[in-house]
DNA sequence: ATGATATCTAGGAATCATTCCTAGATAGGT
DNA sequence: ACCTATCTAGGAATGATTCCTAGATATCAT
């Protein structure tokens, strides 16, 4: 089992990306939250620490990160790519009124499998959409749809 | 059970959706397909039949369909739109090389659940990836992910 | 440590899908 | 046939993302 105290440099360097200050910045704040931010979200947030960053290079870094496997991209319908660093199996329950984006943690989601004769399955994913408990007490259940 | 001859007048009419030209050569198309085309698949198509038609037509009559129940938005990442003129409860089989989708209809998909508290839940898609058969006959299996 | 070089960063311009705005046209009820 | 709310076409505007480029820098070989 890999030691749960991986650092950073360690990680990148396991999956030969290259480390920056502004990638370990950007990487370190999407691994630091649950929320599913979006790249302006992490251009926001990193710029805090680095003024002079571009969302250019949040951009870039984020192309390279998604490429070599260090995070991934979930998808809200078509509204802005949203980025997720916890690359363990899950799936996602999305509140349909603040967009919100919880993690679901489920063997049976993650075991799903259809017969589809001769095309090749290699992954899937299940999101779960509704309102969720904030937003049922706001009374805002009647928003859009995904 | 409802006759499976509705027309696409009756359709309309029973969805209170004004029926012009134009939204019946753009219905008509997006329902005699399971391409599951963008906005611009169906403005190229319709143009054909209707060469003064503006992409903004297209557009703003695939979102009166979609807010009044008659066709639904598909996603593959995050590329452009896809619409769905099926409305019947099925999932979706995406090759990450072509990036056709082909439809899934499964009853055990169709139930899913999960138990998440005071989350409401109203709905849920699964969206299975991988390659087609033509894209693996053609060695197209190594593009990129969603 | 040093240097070489492939890669990265910042910034601005460009792109692309989509939405906004508006004036003239038209579907559908009366 | 008429009225009017709604639709259409066209062009401008927007917003997220990508492209381009010159200067900076991480990493590797020495």
């Amino acid at each position: 089992m890999r030691p749960t105290t991986e650092t950073i440099q360690e990680r990148f360097r396991r999956h030969r990306v290259r480390l920056t200050p502004q990638r370990a910045a950007i990487y370190g704040a999407l691994a630091g939250t649950t929320s599913h931010p979006t790249a302006d979200d992490l251009y926001r947030v990193v710029k805090r620490r680095h003024p002079m960053i571009s969302r250019n290079t949040v951009y870039y870094t984020l192309g390279v990160l998604r490429e070599t496997g260090l995070v991934r991209e979930v998808n809200v319908g078509h509204e802005g790519a949203r980025f997720d660093a916890n690359m363990s199996l899950h799936h996602h329950l999305i509140c349909l009124a603040c967009r919100q984006i919880q993690d679901i943690t489920d063997d049976a989601l993650n075991r799903l499998t259809v017969s589809q004769g001769d095309f090749e399955i290699l992954g899937h994913r299940v999101e779960f959409h509704g309102y969720c408990a904030k937003c049922r007490r706001l009374g805002l259940a009647k928003a859009a749809s995904i």
